[in-house]
RNA sequence: GGGCGAUUGGCUCAGUGGUAGAGCGCUACCUUGACACGGUAGAGGUCACUGGUUCGAACCCAGUAUCGCCCA
């Protein structure tokens, strides 16, 4: 066995065990095995991205999870892969070339697809080795990237699919248009934040519009009313003269306007609203595009070449010098959208992109969901899915970068649109070109579980783990991501990409606000593991993991787990020390109560720790764990084995090999949560090779209620008397002479070792002893004579009070004709029973007061 | 404006009808031969508010207030 430290190391033991398994190859799927198949896919990370607390949390429950599944006997495939993260990596290189004093139109798209690519052999996937820091068990000979040839083909496949069954389309619409990263966004990569901005009151000769963005009449092409509002309908129909232009538009009525809203009446801009833009189709009018991509004015006059911004005040002030401004509110707060990846302010654009239909799709992914083909966990989850999917509106795909699978359709010199198959040869010659767009990167994960597993071969790996069992990610990502991939798969595959869906909450700081750089909150969990260990991080992830719930972290509670840890090394350590061992078959008949009781309490956690793990309860699997570790394993019965131990001879025996079997299948039933001080500890006490696939505990042993409750009154006796130490000033380590008469009386020697008493077992208690009851047994103590008789009496009175507190309350529901009549038998016998002990109690303890009174 | 959720000890959270709990923090004592990353004892809550249902409500129902999130 080992030798042991006195404190767990993490640092020395880390990067050796998880080599160790890696040599070991335990982490790798066999189909061919032939037990039944467990499969994860992991969310793929971002290339360009590193660990945050949030991946810790996730992956932390992803690595327990199928850890745990192994242990059962699965042949588990966990699959690592990464994303390409068209955006942000393609800005990562950008800035990187910026340095050089060149962009990539500098480069050209297939020199700078090459850079991308060099880069990302280079320094992307950073996150993998954090990854293993953490423990990750993850099949990483299947990794797969979204820019392999694999999942490229499978994403030109659908799209062709797609295509051809008219679910992808092409058509000038108002996007989401980010000027700075120079690309359309789909309505979710869009934040809409309450802004500070100005409300702007304009006179249009007969009418007056308000509006927060002034700058943008340089397009309107109409005014529009609401049909029933009698204020205007005598204008509908009129023509007025748009300031500074002197463009002459007409008055419109539209059910879209909300007559409540500043005059009334409001300003069109079809080239630059969304909502403008559905009025202008209903009224057919043209639409005038002012800015460029850049969102700079295109319009020639004093205003051109002006940012959006810097145009707004300069037209505000031009129509203020003709006294065109009726009214000027700011800030004027509204809601603004901003770029997701970059915060600039969006601009709504017309312009030509590729959208999926998304309505057949949606409503595939929603009756998954109904039909319970696929399930979330928590339940309410899946309202907040339908909710969304149900609701969704086409989808934006082309994004105008180089980094990303380009879009698959080519386009002839006589206006034919070309989308090849996969392995059809593209159109090539005078004339014909590839669309310029890539495709949006949640398109190109969408099939991720199918994909990762071969398709669009019937693989094997398809065959034998498509769908997977269980998605582990945070509500936030359910429309980004969940949506997709369920429209995507059920689109392609007759089966759900998962059997499960297990939503977890956002980590979030100590006090409960949300991590950002702004903030100053954002911790590096790689800072915490290097300062307490990956499994401190893990567990104080894992035990505050309450499904969908929010998670508060804060670096006191990884020092709690991280004392846990170390408690839990130095109990296997005592127990080593001490000669504990696992036996190999069945334990010995003749167990003590001690022996019976921890058995039992050990059989009963294994029992709900199960039904927990399986209900993604994490927190509440932890907090069992932890309180039967800590609250009975260590502090009770680890303090008991110190009776028979000490002994020797065959009771020693029998403990070694009960201590032996408690830590063996505590350590088993931790391994999922905390992996690496777990498969150590595990090790020295068993010498088995790894606690990773050591098997899953099953039934432990029989409940023992006779154990349970024995040892119950034994604690309440041992906590009865250090109370009265404790009262008494008497020093913690001083053993003082005692005698017990009850009961209890056979526990003597567990009595003395607990309460540090050298305790004599009697018939009758000598006199001139201090007194300690509990039910049925006395414990007389001698003090010589040196008691603190007043302390005595203080504490004494106050136990009394409560008691008859309790006496009183029992009596009271028990005199009640309708508790008696409409409780169930088990409470009301419950509540007797609980009055009894009272009555007893009020009895004892006053006799008790009575004595010591007369002394 | 619409929807969802929350409100329980100093902080962060469990607790779905029958004796109010945990972790951290706090107080006192203790370096005893697994562990001071420890041990023992203890203090601390009219479960946001109002009303209702019930023998019995932190829990169920209605309303109010405050906060958070998502969507417009």
């Amino acid at each position: 066995m080992p030798e042991l430290g006195t404190a767990y190391d993490p640092a020395s033991v880390e990067g050796p065990t998880y080599q160790r398994w890696m040599d070991l190859g335990v982490f790798e799927a066999d189909p061919t095995s032939g037990r039944p198949p467990f499969a994860i896919v992991i969310p793929p990370p971002n290339v360009t991205g590193s660990l945050h607390l949030g991946h810790a949390f996730q992956h932390t429950l992803m690595d327990a999870l199928s850890r745990r599944r192994r242990m059962q006997g699965f042949d588990v495939l966990w699959l690592p892969g990464m994303d390409h993260a068209g955006i942000a990596t393609q800005n990562v290189v950008e800035r990187e070339l910026a340095k050089e004093g060149k962009s990539r139109r500098d480069l050209g798209r297939e020199a700078f697809v090459t850079r991308v690519w060099q880069w990302k052999e280079e320094y992307g996937g950073k996150i993998l080795g954090q990854m293993r820091r953490l423990g990750e068990g993850l099949a990483w000979s299947r990794e797969r990237f979204t820019m392999d040839e694999g999942l490229s083909r499978a994403v030109r496949t659908v799209f062709k699919r797609l295509h051809d069954d008219g679910l992808v389309y092409r058509a000038e619409r108002i996007t989401n248009w980010c000027p700075r990263c120079l690309t359309a966004l789909s309505d979710i990569e869009v934040e809409h934040r309450d802004t500070a901005g100005e409300l702007v009151s304009i006179c249009y000769g007969a009418l007056t519009v308000a509006t927060t963005r002034p700058e943008t009449m340089l397009g309107d092409t109409a005014v529009a009313v609401h049909p029933d509002d009698d204020r205007y309908t005598h204008l509908v129909g009129t023509l007025l003269t748009v300031p500074l232009t002197g463009r002459q538009i007409p008055v419109v009525a539209d059910e879209h306007v909300d007559p409540a809203f500043g005059s009334g009446a409001v300003k069109v801009t079809p080239a630059h609203d969304p909502n403008d833009f559905e009025i202008g189709l209903r009224h057919g009018l043209p639409s005038i595009t002012v800015l460029d991509e850049r969102g700079v004015v295109t319009v020639p006059g004093p205003f051109q070449d002006l940012d959006r911004l810097e145009a707004r005040p300069a037209i505000v002030a031009a129509l203020r010098e003709q006294q065109l401004i009726v009214e000027e509110q700011r800030p004027y707060v509204h809601a603004v959208g901003h770029c997701s990846r970059c915060g600039t302010v969006v601009e709504p654009r017309l312009s030509l992109q590729w959208f999926v239909r998304v309505a057949p799709l949606a409503r595939r992914a929603a009756d998954a969901v109904r039909t319970g083909d696929t399930v979330f966990v928590p339940a309410a989850m899946a309202d907040r899915y339908l909710g969304w999917v149900e609701g969704m509106h086409d989808w934006c795909i082309s994004r105008q970068l180089w980094w990303g699978h380009r879009i698959p359709v080519w386009y002839g010199p006589d206006g034919e649109v070309v989308v090849p198959d996969a392995d059809e040869e593209t159109p090539s010659g005078e004339g014909w070109v590839q669309d310029e767009d890539v495709l949006d990167t949640w398109f190109s994960s969408a099939l991720w579980p199918a994909s990762t597993l071969g398709w669009p071969e019937q693989t094997p790996d398809l065959e034998r783990f498509y769908p997977t069992d269980v998605l582990v990610t945070g509500y936030d990502i359910i429309f980004f991501w969940v949506a997709r991939m369920m429209m995507f798969c059920t689109y392609v595959q007759p089966q759900v990409p998962f059997r499960q869906v297990a939503v977890t909450g956002l980590v979030r700081d100590g006090r409960g606000r949300k991590m950002s750089k702004s903030a100053g909150n954002v911790v590096d969990p790689l800072d915490w593991m290097d300062a307490y260990g990956a499994d401190a991080l893990r567990w104080t992830l894992a035990r505050g993991a309450n499904p969908g719930v929010d998670l508060p972290v804060s670096e006191e509670w990884v020092q709690g787990s991280r004392n846990f840890v170390n408690k839990l090394w130095n109990a296997t350590r005592f127990a080593s020390l001490n000669g504990a061992r696992v036996p190999e078959g069945e334990l010995p008949g003749d167990l003590s109560m001690p022996d019976r009781w921890i058995l039992s309490r050990l059989s009963r956690l294994r029992d709900e720790v199960d039904v927990l793990y399986d209900g993604f309860e994490f927190a509440k699997a932890c907090d069992s764990l932890f309180h039967f570790a800590w609250d009975e394993l260590f502090d009770w019965y680890i303090e008991l084995t110190k009776v028979p131990l000490r002994e020797g001879g065959a009771a020693a025996e029998r403990t070694r090999l009960v201590l032996g079997r408690c830590l063996d299948t505590l350590l088993r039933l931790l391994h999922p949560v905390v992996p690496f001080v777990t498969d150590v500890l595990w090790r020295a006490l068993t010498g088995g090779t790894t606690v990773v696939t050591a098997s899953w505990p099953t039934v432990v042993g029989a409940h023992d209620a006779t154990a349970e409750a024995e040892l119950r009154r034994l604690q309440e006796l041992v906590v009865e008397v250090r109370r009265f130490r404790a009262q008494q000033g008497l020093r913690p380590g001083r053993r003082v002479p005692a005698t017990i008469v009850g009961d209890l009386a056979l526990w003597a020697p567990q009595l003395g070792a607990l309460a540090d008493l050298t305790v004599t077992a009697a018939d009758q208690l000598p006199a001139g002893l201090a007194v300690v009851t509990t039910a049925a047994t006395r414990v007389g103590l001698d003090l010589s004579g040196a008691v603190d008789v007043d302390g005595e009496i203080l504490r004494l009175r106050k136990q009394l009070a409560a008691a008859e507190r309790e006496r009183d309350q029992t009596a009271h529901r028990l005199a009640d004709e309708g508790f008696l009549t409409k409780a169930p038998q088990h409470v009301i016998a419950a509540t007797r029973d609980r009055a009894a002990a009272a009555g007893d109690a009020v009895a004892r303890l006053r006799q008790q007061l009575q004595d010591l009174e007369e002394s």
